[in-house]
DNA sequence: CTGCTACTATAACGACGTTATCGAGAACAT
DNA sequence: ATGTTCTCGATAACGTCGTTATAGTAGCAG
């Protein structure tokens, strides 16, 4: 495992790593991640098997490298979604982004959270890979977006007087659960799963932080509006119903 | 594969497939899924590869049978939560249950919800291990526990009127999005999850649901005591924090 | 040209899932 | 008792995978 990056300034974001990933990313989506094999990604890359040793070090490294390239994805799709004066709205389109990016590639966001792929099965992550606080710089690019909308939430006084961090929490909770369970098959028995599980509960656990009912139903409504203005005329309109 | 069953009556529940989950299990619980190989769970249970193929099909027959052995773990875990008359302090003793038997076996519950391994991975899930609506009688039989205390939940009048298996998606979306999460460490920052994080989010959805704060309060920390009461000089005390 | 560095292709090694083949033991009929 | 059949599991092999050893190419410094 030699440099990462070029030796100097990178004015071409296109080198053999990028390569790897994309093609582990593009395999990972089309046929699960059971193809992912050294062999398979070189030669979907057009290269042979060296590559993935001398860039990244093993095929655990790469899969980690692609589980980082997930979070940076959600960092980019948290990105697009403006900043407004409600901060309900916002967090509500980030959940959509959040479902949007886990329809896209279901086994990438798997490998995102599922612990099957991390730990005890690589290696029990030693040093700077883990910078401050315990995840990923790209991680955290993604985190701070859900974490300032719940700090904006809480010092507009609009829900009772609690923690940030309790709050960011909570919903990254609700959202997951249901993006998870949704990707597994568990709510085959709803036809639209956001109108029907995704947004009543957004709703609910606003209310339960302390927000007025209409008031809290209005900004999901807004941030469903939110999250198609952002999302229309997008490259991809993702995973049509 | 052939027959999974003994060909008399079953006097002795321990054969050989039992005795092939168990070590499977055993292996996961200890060393990850990574140590699950054809040729471990085989010396594991004092037996060659081909009890495997024999009884099982293959690898993947045999982790999904252990994966539904999880959801049978589930199932007793919530039998072991009495019917009480407060709905909500049941259903919180059944989150609480559920947060057991994760931290008990975190990479089995993984893969009992994971898609990583499942779909496309393996087969694509093709007769009679899927009956009627979609998942295994396992699961099933954990998962009515869940739905029929919603139902009481609902029939009680303590909450709006609302569909009752709207109230079992929310439920169940909440305690396993804040389960994962805390199983891959991002709530660290958490000295108690529970008290920080799944209680409280558990008030707040009974809240939005429509229940009153100070009686939801009060419900779920009956909840925790009827856990406690319930686990307390059971075999084990398992993953005491 | 020589030496050094960075990277890659080829080929091999060991481990794994799977399968072929065969033998042990039971059940049953004769 | 003997032969037949069947179930089940052991041994050994085959193909694939992650990984590594080896050797090669290209670029640059002297």
């Amino acid at each position: 495992m030699r440099n990462m990056g070029r030796t100097s300034g990178d004015p071409t974001p296109d080198g053999v790593p990028e390569r790897l990933v994309q093609a582990t990313i593009r395999l990972l989506a089309e046929q699960g991640p059971s193809a992912i094999k050294a062999r398979t990604v070189a030669s979907a890359s057009g290269l042979s098997t060296m590559a993935v040793y001398h860039h990244f070090g093993g095929i655990a490294e790469l899969i980690r490298a692609v589980a980082d390239r997930g979070f940076t994805e959600l960092d980019r799709a948290f990105s697009q979604v403006p900043v407004t004066e409600d901060p309900i709205a916002d967090l509500f389109a980030m959940a959509l982004m959040t479902r949007r990016v886990a329809r896209e590639n279901p086994h990438l966001y798997d490998l995102m959270f599922g612990l099957s792929t991390r730990r005890a099965t690589y290696r029990p992550l030693s040093d700077s890979d883990v910078r401050s606080s315990g995840r990923s710089p790209a991680f955290r690019g993604a985190y701070v977006h859900l974490a300032e909308a719940c700090a904006r939430l809480v010092s507009s006084g609009r829900i009772g007087q609690q923690e940030p961090e309790a709050v960011a929490a909570q919903s990254w909770s609700y959202v997951h659960g249901c993006i998870t369970l949704e990707l597994a098959d568990y709510f085959a028995e709803f036809a639209d799963p956001v109108a029907q599980v995704l947004l009543p509960m957004g709703v609910n656990l606003a209310v339960g932080l302390g927000d007025d009912r209409e008031r809290a139903q209005a900004s999901h409504e807004a941030g469903a509006r939110l999250y198609d203005s952002v999302t229309r005329g997008s490259e991809d309109q993702a995973v049509a119903e």
